[in-house]
DNA sequence: TGATTCACG
DNA sequence: GACGTACGTGAATCAG
């Protein structure tokens, strides 16, 4: 063994950036015995050999090391808690692949080094330093720029995948300055993918440019006051901490104490033959197997031959038949261990839970099923009833053959909150709210709702009954045939136990079969960034929101509800004194005979089912003839804020925690947008006064308030950037009034002589178009002649060509593809498009505001998913999202500080993944109510 | 259970 | 030439 010195060539290697190149150049392989992901392994073993085989000849390094990062919480956390803060979380089926990278790394004969705490860049810091220092030489192979400040003085990088050093020369290149330079260019810069903030406006360019000029970022600051340009020297000036902190952040440290580890380790050995094969053997990689054993003159170990699990094809696996009376009744702890145990040596176990109801915040746990292989799957009944309902004197005994409560769960909390195995379910947010009660944080998760979402959105309906049928061919038993219906419905804890096996484990069954389907399929739709950016982290946020709920005052409710219905009372007798009878005011059919045959006002249309139509545009047409269609009008408007919101929201206010839990669906809408359900809160009035007088009823309690930040004309912004229309892009970036802008475009008019009556018609055009524009739907909007709805339409293609063309576009994309698709990648199928008929025309919109709707809602949806972690400082909670608002409830004396923070997180929520050509621009504002706040 | 109506973005 | 239309939702109500 020789002493690390002069004539010594260390090579270190960046092992996480061979990681994700790996991951991400390569299909989801899976390892046919087990099904495990083994795709970014592969990758990084094929990455390691051709390294090893590229560096074999006389400039072969006589050290090497690879090196990793470990834990996600570094001292630059400590500096700024927004440290690579807008990292999406790492994907499911890489996640267990990580310890395997280092496996592999052991198995080459390859120094493998991490340290607790530590990113790999400060590792490859203080290694690179000591190297030199011993008088050695150092190649850095990794093409990451934030290792770029280590080059020079017997220092270079490779990049691996294009063979190419990167000297001194070639960091210049880059940044305009010359190593010992570059933290301060890339201090001035900032870095949107760590999240380091720079200063704003200042790029590479003009970063390297101030730099020289001024020689360093110490002697530029101090001197910023001389700086020309204005905005320049201002940035400078007013962002100095920041930049100072950037400056912290991206410096590496040469410094770390590496007590365990010393350069001398670091020795180029042979590998092992043995050890390394029957590495590349138990992951079943056959080509690099033989490739290597003949680079070592050894001799290749065969690999069993394992039929496929999961099919390449579309066709379902090869598996074993559902057979419900195959599934196991867990009794006691003995029966409940293996199946735990196998679940962890598994990687992955399929969940669901039962209940005594719908509502996850109310109803009580009843069993938990899992299965591990399709056809292996059990239940544990928990709290059972002996009988169909109680005796006559109370008493209510459990059913026999079931743990107690607290043993079963006390078993399941380690496998269900253990990072290191997957949790599947189907509507896994359901499950996860349910086990928090219990006291389970279930983590991490993977949803074959939410993975058929992503695939089929537009297609079908994502329950488990739907993708059962259509993808396992297999019609699951039915939860009525359990529970009944109607007034004798029972609820689960009635259900006898050994119906209760076949029914839930078989729902765990479907649910593992269909994972095992629906995974390897993500990456060939191309929708695992969507999967994985997009849905799975969107659970535990949503989870959280509907289990704080927003309180709501029911006092406020209820005097409401009683002044509308003496409104009412008097509206009634004022609508029968008006027809000469009484009758039912709340029937359209009544109505409208009253209306047209009794009356014989003109307009009255039949629909399809013979009823006359009496929707409120026809009664407005009406209320010119007669007093009587507008007094109907007020009744429904009293009638609809009474039924559907003063009485109806009491009965949601939940009697533990005095608040109003609603339910999100992740996967209702086919645009990616979210629906709130039970109550839904998205629909809660404020356009007409009276019923914006109901988010009063909304409140912050003792000592907070409540917060709303909407997105300014969302849809709009989204419309201008990808048709790019650049009139409408600079208007958004002059700050302009979007609909003013558009009238004064289409009708000659001056913005200084812009009328209410001009911008409201343009403002009508705006919407339109994101909607599909047609001349017959702006006439009866704006209620003026088809025709010159048509010539609107038309003058408006003709000053901004680019819409036109990105309706044709869109449609044309939709007709050849049978999809849209979002600027995430999010796909909206579209299987009518080709349609004949009505139909085609209601295709063709839907296809034309897909695109742009559900781009709003990708976004929206990127900033709630960042939200939890951007706000962890400050007092406050995120209860509801209103499509392009959201709404929050924080500490009296902390609203500013949230506003800020969240502004800053909803407004960049489109990076890195997007720039748009517009800037995303957010309201706020605060108060005790809802309607203050909005 | 389906149609109608109307609340929201 | 006629069809029928703005896009996306959920809840309450009536009527069969």
């Amino acid at each position: 063994m020789t002493q690390f010195g002069k004539g010594c060539h260390l090579h270190l290697i960046d092992g996480s950036a061979f990681i994700f190149r790996a991951y991400h150049a390569l299909p989801p392989l899976t390892r046919k015995s087990d099904g495990l992901p083994i795709g970014a392994v592969s990758g990084f073993c094929n990455m390691l050999q051709k390294y090893v085989e590229d560096n074999a000849g006389p400039d072969a390094p006589t050290h090497v090391a690879v090196i990793f990062d470990k834990g996600s919480h570094t001292f630059r956390n400590d500096l700024y808690d927004q440290y690579k803060a807008n990292r999406e979380a790492m994907p499911e089926d890489l996640r267990p692949q990580i310890p395997l990278t280092r496996d592999a790394t052991r198995a080459f004969n390859i120094a493998c080094i991490e340290k607790e705490g530590f990113e790999a860049d400060d590792i490859i810091a203080t290694l690179a330093r000591q190297a030199r220092e011993a008088g050695g030489a150092v190649t850095i192979v990794s093409s990451d720029k934030d290792l770029m400040q280590l080059v020079g003085d017997g220092v270079v990088m490779l990049d691996a995948m294009k063979n190419k050093i990167i000297d001194r020369d070639g960091v210049f290149e880059k940044f305009g300055v010359w190593p010992d330079r570059v933290v301060d260019v890339q201090a001035l810069a900032g870095d949107s993918v760590d999240n380091v903030p720079g200063a704003p406006g200042i790029g590479i360019k003009t970063a390297a440019l101030l730099i020289s000029e001024y020689g360093d970022l110490q002697t530029l600051l101090d001197q910023a006051d001389t700086v020309k340009q204005p905005k320049r020297r201002q940035t400078l000036i007013e962002k100095r901490d920041q930049i100072e902190l950037s400056r912290r952040l991206v410096q590496l440290d040469d410094q770390m104490t590496m007590d365990d580890v010393t350069l001398d380790d670091l020795e180029v050995r042979e590998p092992d033959a043995d050890t390394l094969l029957a590495f590349l053997t138990d992951m079943e990689f056959r080509t690099l197997t033989k490739r290597i054993a003949i680079s070592l003159n050894a001799e290749a170990p065969a690999i069993p031959q394992t039929a496929p699990q999961a099919a390449t094809t579309e066709e379902a696996p090869d598996l074993p038949p559902i057979d419900p009376a195959a599934y196991v009744w867990i009794k006691t702890a003995d029966d409940l261990t293996p199946f735990i145990a196998q679940a962890h040596q598994r990687g992955w176990v399929a969940v669901d839970t039962e209940t005594t109801g719908l509502n996850e915040m109310t109803c009580d746990l009843v069993g938990v099923s899992l299965a591990i292989e399709p056809g292996q799957a059990c239940y544990i009944p928990l709290i059972h009833r002996a009988t169909a309902t109680d005796d006559l004197f109370g008493n209510d005994d459990l059913a026999e053959g079931q743990m107690p409560l607290d043993d079963a769960l006390a078993l399941l909390k380690p496998l269900l909150e253990d990072p290191s195995v997957i949790k599947i379910g189907q509507n896994m947010k359901y499950d996860a709210k349910v086990l928090s009660r219990y006291g389970i944080g279930i983590t991490p998760i993977d949803d074959t709702m939410l993975m058929s979402y992503a695939m089929h959105a537009g297609l079908h309906g994502h329950g488990m009954d739907t993708l059962s049928d259509r993808y396992l061919s297999h019609t699951p038993i039915p939860i009525k045939s359990l529970l009944g219906s109607g007034k004798s419905m029972i609820t689960f804890d009635r259900v006898p136990i050994e119906n209760a096996v076949k029914y839930a484990a078989e729902d765990a069954d479907i649910t593992l079969r269909l994972w095992m389907l629906f995974k390897p399929q993500l990456h060939r739709a191309r929708v695992t960034r969507v999967y994985e950016g997009l849905e799975r982290p969107l659970v535990p946020v949503l989870a959280d929101m509907e289990r704080a709920g927003v309180q709501v005052d029911r006092e406020t409710l209820s005097r409401m509800s009683n002044a509308f219905s003496q409104k009412m009372a008097q509206l009634e007798d004022e609508i029968h004194e008006l027809a000469g009878e009484k009758f039912n005011v709340g029937s359209p059919k009544q109505l409208g005979e009253i209306l047209f045959d009794k009356m014989s006002l003109p307009g009255g249309k039949k629909g399809k089912t013979g009823a006359y139509a009496t929707g409120a545009d026809v009664l407005e047409d009406l209320a010119t003839e007669h007093d009587l269609p507008g007094r109907v009008l007020d009744w429904r408007q009293i009638s609809k804020l009474k039924s559907t919101y003063t009485d109806a929201l009491q009965g949601h206010i939940n009697p533990d925690t005095g608040r109003v839990h609603t339910s999100y669906s992740i996967a209702g809408a086919s645009t990616g947008r979210l629906a709130s359900t039970d109550p839904n809160l998205q629909n809660i009035p404020v356009r007409s006064e009276e019923g914006r007088r109901i988010r009063e009823a909304f409140v912050a309690p003792q000592g907070r308030a409540l917060v709303s930040l909407d997105y300014s004309q969302i849809e709009l912004r989204i419309l201008a950037h990808m048709a790019d229309i650049s009139a409408l892009k600079q208007a958004f970036r002059d700050g302009l009034d979007i609909h003013a802008m558009t009238a004064s475009e289409m009708f000659n008019v001056p913005m200084d002589e812009m009328t209410p009556d001009i911008r409201r018609q343009a403002k009508a055009i705006n919407f339109g178009v994101i909607y599909g524009i047609s001349g017959f739907g702006l006439a009866r909007n704006l209620r003026i002649p088809r025709s010159e709805a048509q010539g609107f339409i038309d003058r408006y293609f003709e000053r901004f060509p680019g819409i036109k063309t990105y309706m044709a576009d869109t449609t044309a994309f939709a007709k050849e593809h049978k999809r849209v698709e979002t600027l995430f990648g999010r796909v909206i199928h579209t299987p009518e498009i080709s349609a004949s008929g009505p139909r085609a025309g209601f295709a063709k919109r839907a296809a034309i505001n897909a695109p742009i709707q559900g781009t709003a809602a990708d976004i929206i949806r990127r900033a709630m998913i960042r939200m939890p972690q951007a706000i962890a400082g400050i007092p406050a909670t995120m209860l509801l999202q209103v499509h392009d608002e959201l709404i929050f409830e924080v500490d009296t004396g902390a609203e500013d500080d949230l506003i800020a923070t969240a502004k800053r997180v909803m407004e960049g929520a489109a990076e890195p993944v997007v720039k748009l050509d517009v800037p995303l621009v957010v309201d706020a504002g605060k108060g005790r109510n809802w309607a203050e706040a909005h």
